[in-house]
DNA sequence: TTGATATATTCCTTTATAAGCATATAATGC
DNA sequence: GCATTATATGCTTATAAAGGAATATATCAA
């Protein structure tokens, strides 16, 4: 980024993939603790507590301290302003509603047949 | 961004600010010279070409020469990953045509409560 | 208190990137 | 050919960021 630019825009936060990796295992909505994350994603311990400390920073995780576990949850409002300018442009790839009743319909198929 | 990582990932790409200023003046549609980004976004002509080089290098923008001009224009399709991503959110911010989805989400998800 | 566990932080090194300036390249007009 | 315009590229410098290893801090258990 350049000289003059923060580091704190939720742009740069989700840029590095490991980051989207945190973010993707606490979109279920639970939270977890690092020693969770860490297990779960194979990075050290001090990797995934700078990370989330990068998104704890723009505001994307919250913390909860419980005993000497801390666990972090998603805040993902946050990543609305990302949502808001890619859908500016949707119409280049065709957003309908019938994407969304065939994404059901796909994995309604899938659900049945396993 | 990590060590390993190759720079050529568009989530990496949109990171720099003025990198979305560029892709938002080709969002028309309308294919722009270089000197008409350096003029309407009163960025230095070298780091505009430098920025173009990058969102070309991921597919971002397409150019084409026309005599000693490059007229650039959006790929926007490029954009859609990153759609796709952060739409897997939209309902934490309440998205209207999303109750669909979310209904096929909670039911492919064998997730606890929390 | 001591020891163990969970997490954060600090230091160091390496890599990436952006900007500025100068210059190279390519096309055009004379 | 030469000058001009449009764009790209190379070089340098500054800054940021990521990873590793070590260490600090906090909490729990005994």
């Amino acid at each position: 980024m350049s000289r003059a630019t923060q580091r704190s825009d939720v742009f740069s936060a989700i840029a590095e993939p490991r980051r989207r990796d945190i973010i993707d295992m606490l979109s279920g909505g639970q939270s977890h603790a690092v020693g969770e994350i860490v297990e779960a994603l194979r990075i050290s311990q001090p990797s995934v507590s700078k990370h989330l400390g990068v998104l704890r920073k723009v505001g994307i995780v919250s913390v909860s301290k419980q005993g000497q576990h801390r666990f972090y949850r998603l805040n993902a409002k946050q990543l609305k302003p990302i949502h808001d300018w890619v859908t500016t442009f949707e119409r280049y790839w065709g957003h309908q509603v019938d994407r969304i009743k065939q994404r059901v319909e796909r994995k309604a198929k899938t659900r049945g047949s396993n």
